[in-house]
DNA sequence: ACTCTATTTAGATTTTTTTCGAAATAGGGT
DNA sequence: ACCCTATTTCGAAAAAAATCTAAATAGAGT
């Protein structure tokens, strides 16, 4: 399973900030770095386990590194979650 | 922000299947640390950790504590993920 | 080919998390 | 009061994750 990845990707604050980040437009590695007072190779470390948790994609463009989003991986989380009785309803027991 | 604490309650494994396991019904500390090969005193752990997060309610009775889910804490997840762009379709940039 | 810039990888260290066994707590029941 | 069962807390050890500096890689431009 590879929610597995997902969630603990999500977990860390750092990942979380990175991802908002990238809401409204692709970033480069170095623009996302100099957005945390974390080495740049501490963020591309972060950065690693969000491409490997398929969160984000990325585009090589020149010598830069573009990251964007990836939703479609949301959507796991999201069954997960509704599956576990969270629907905003009180949906009864059967 | 409670959030982290949340993201980071629902990123273990064990925590995940804990919370699985109480979907049905509600467990006593001990029906629930009997399904892993775990110590008791881990899965307490655990067990506080989820309590911490809001992930679970408990209740005492006679010398059983018993542990159910708490839904409602689910939404905040379910609504930063619904920010982040997973909402099923395509929506567009602004 | 050389150099410059952007990014990643390597190796080591620090911090955080998970785990355990043993001791402590708590609430009955006898 | 004592014992029994259920659970939690404590203190330490092991494992996993985050961080850093320095070195390696990669691609462009000259």
């Amino acid at each position: 399973m590879a929610l597995n990845q997902t969630f603990k990707a999500i977990a860390d604050p750092v990942r979380r900030q990175i991802l908002e980040g990238l809401k409204s437009h692709r970033q480069s590695a170095g623009e996302i770095a100099a957005a945390f007072q974390l080495s740049q190779a501490t963020v591309s470390y972060h950065l690693k386990l969000l491409k490997a948790a398929g969160l984000v994609n990325t585009t090589k463009e020149k010598n830069f590194v573009y990251y964007e989003l990836n939703t479609s991986v949301f959507e796991e989380m999201l069954t997960w979650i509704y599956r576990m009785g969270a629907m905003g309803g009180s949906q009864d027991e059967d």
